[in-house]
DNA sequence: TCTAATTACGGCGTTCGTAAGAATG
DNA sequence: CATTCTTACGAACGCCGTAATTAGA
């Protein structure tokens, strides 16, 4: 009982012979017959009346009938949907992004992505880098972007644009008017920072160790675990703050933040596309990699 | 791509390994290996990863692994219901009768085949003989039981037991209290008949001819299309008929019409079991007319 | 007697297993 | 180094076609 078999029982059925049925399906008589044959003993039941002039359903042919139809049916949808997958007519795609990436990188990149691939339909799970590794890991998202490097032994790690981490203050704040200031002068000021470890406090204090200042000396006002909180501080007038530049033009733009130059430093942040060391990327998300990748070259474009 | 390999396919995907996808589907591992090459081949896709310690679906593989446990599942439908089917288990089946055999003879067979194959649904279709057969010609239904026999070369008639028509008058009619009359006293009396060329009309003709007597000479008051329309009238004390004995038991038991026995003259007519040439009947037609022939006999060691 | 399905048989392609090789962890 | 998948190659099986046979109209 094989595929074949069911499309040349179906020409058969409905042309009325096993000639006709054989024409259809490019083979001869002698082989429908036995393929027929084949079939009838295997279901142990007649399924053609051999009329003479042809050949006709029997009861069990019609009941044979309607099932080899629905299984070739859904035989026809398995192809049709591989197709479009490989084809990325319609896929779906499933991408973990940290806070950062996911707010402000990847919505960015939406209008592309969807120009290239109308069909890709894109599902965007958000967390912090551990919880997002930990989804990239257990297959649940097929890629990630997030903003820390850990070393994960099964994952590859992709640099895409670097991110720039600017000071910013609010509208009351004491540095307002300054046109920059000294790395040192950070040590004497208030400031707000992520969750220890996190992609920007690992920044910044790369960033410091760099031109010999010790982190370690930094008035941290406080912790806080969201971009967005920190935002809201800085806006009420209290402290200052190292954050994503991309995250702030906004606010800036409006003038509720800030941005003083500090001399001499410059904090960047690399994101980073991870994917499972040696898996087959589905053709979504290597397109999905592509466009963040195109976008990369264009940052690095207008920083050169 | 074939069934085998489907099978294959989800033997692997479910076991996370070729080696035990292989020993699950009784083929070595090269052999499985070669199979899942050839499906990639075919959709052009990668479907599974090979880890090292295993595979594991791809994107595109849990895609595929979906659609194939449709196929397949349309498959077992298919099987499950052919093995049905043939086993008897469940089984449409529709037959033709005309009005006598489907109004008096099959329902007292129902209990009798529902006894012996509880899974066949029965559909019964009514008609004149002409009508059921031609729908047993076209193949909508499957088997007919009808009163007369045409000459049909397409068609096997296989004789069931005999009904006896009596004559029958009602509570109010002259003859309720004679013993018995001479055939030629029938002539006398006004007369209801079925349609011209009906099987009981056919059966009395060929009965009086029988004897010797031309039924060209009956007074025929009326011929009505329905038995139940017969009755109605002889019960309202009008005229004579011959009918069905089965179809009367009732309405003579309860004493609304009366028996009058014709010396010497036995109205018989044959009910057939009608098939098309040459075509193979279901498990459940043949079970059917299994339990026709049986009722025959019974009916026949009756009379003997 | 013509048309259509079945049967017999030989060629050929596909599938399968053994065994050796490559990759992964 | 062990496990797992891949590749190569020969054997077996099944599929297909030709041609002769049988059945039906």
């Amino acid at each position: 009982m094989n595929l074949r078999q069911f499309e040349l029982f179906i020409a058969i059925a409905e042309s009325g012979s096993f000639s006709r049925g054989a024409e259809k399906s490019l083979l001869t008589q002698s082989t429908v017959s036995q393929h027929i044959a084949s079939l009838e003993s295997e279901v142990n039941i007649r399924l053609f009346d051999r009329t003479g002039r042809g050949a006709e359903l029997t009861a069990a042919g019609h009941l044979f009938f309607e099932h080899a139809r629905s299984v070739l049916a859904e035989l026809a949808t398995l192809r049709s949907c591989m197709a479009n997958f490989s084809g990325l007519k319609e896929a779906a795609l499933c991408v973990g992004a940290s806070n950062i990436p996911g707010t402000y990188l990847i919505p960015r990149l939406l209008p592309e992505l969807a120009r290239r691939h109308p069909g890709i339909r894109l599902t965007l799970l958000g967390g912090d880098s551990r919880a997002i590794l930990d989804r990239l890991i257990s297959g649940e998202v097929e890629l990630a972007v997030i903003g820390s490097h850990p070393d994960l032994p099964d994952c590859d790690f992709t640099p895409l644009d670097p991110d720039l981490l600017v000071l910013v203050v609010g509208p009351l704040h004491r540095w307002r008017e300054e046109v920059s200031i000294s790395p040192q002068q950070l040590f004497e000021e208030a400031l707000l920072l992520r969750e220890n470890g996190s992609g920007s406090d690992l920044a910044l204090c790369s960033a410091l160790t760099g031109i010999g200042l010790n982190p370690a000396g930094l008035r941290v006002a406080a912790r806080l675990g969201s971009n967005e909180a920190i935002k809201e501080s800085i806006a009420d007038g209290f402290g200052a703050a190292f954050l994503s530049e991309s995250s702030v033009k906004r606010e800036v733009a409006r003038g509720e933040l800030t941005i003083i130059p500090v001399t001499g430093l410059q904090v960047r942040r690399h994101f980073w596309l991870v994917t499972r060391r040696s898996r087959t990327l589905s053709p979504a998300a290597a397109a999905f990699a592509a466009v963040l990748q195109a976008s990369k070259s264009e940052e690095n474009q207008k920083c050169f």
